[in-house]
DNA sequence: TTCACTTAGTTACTTTATGTAACTGATATT
DNA sequence: AATATCAGTTACATAAAGTAACTAAGTGAA
């Protein structure tokens, strides 16, 4: 009777980043700082209430920060934490798979 | 006025890895070919409904090959075919950043 | 000053996805 | 004949996501 080989670490960050629009959200954000609506407007058919959630959940896993500065009107910018560049080589590996293993055209 | 910066191809990855329990099927069947129960009983909460279904999808897909063997009773297995099997290294990726960066208690 | 616009969201409502549990049909075992 | 196993399916309930309209605080133009 094998019970729960997973391991609970591997399982956490799977459940982490398959949920839906997350793993868009940080590969968006690797290319840098960015505000909300550019978030929002780079990823089509994303709305800003998950937008909104999800970088909620992402700042509450220490992988995207929140930074106000105090202009006028206020600049709100979302970016990557150290934990959040070190899913890069994720990204990596998919982009890999996804060019040798998905067709050109769809 | 920038659109769509987004790779198809990584898009469409990213929407498969990332939809719910796709992942860990995947996972479960990189130790080996498998039959519907096992996986079921391998991952707990996911229940004969959803997994009927991302199998299908995953077969869909050029992921997973479903081979049925006319014994009897019947026995059917599931396993990664070699598209599925390069999804390998993305695991591996998501392996050392959960070691890395999730605490070991929760 | 009033009207319109932008940013960073929130709220209310609808549609879709997932979870739960019971059920099916074929075979095997007791 | 009754019970069990495997590989699912069906019906129903709950949770998540999509859609669209709305807010509040500030800016800019008329």
């Amino acid at each position: 009777m094998e019970r729960n080989l997973l391991c609970p670490r591997f399982e956490k960050a799977v459940e982490i980043l398959s949920k839906r629009w997350t793993s868009l959200i940080v590969f968006q954000l690797l290319s840098g700082p960015q505000r909300f609506i550019n978030i929002d407007q780079a990823l089509p058919n994303l709305s800003g209430k998950v937008l909104s959630e999800r970088l909620k959940e992402l700042e509450h896993e220490g992988i995207v920060k929140r930074v106000v500065f105090p202009e006028s009107p206020v600049r709100i910018e979302y970016s990557l934490t150290d934990k959040g560049l070190a899913l890069a080589p994720i990204f990596g590996e998919i982009t890999k798979w996804s060019q040798e293993w998905l067709p050109v055209q769809e």
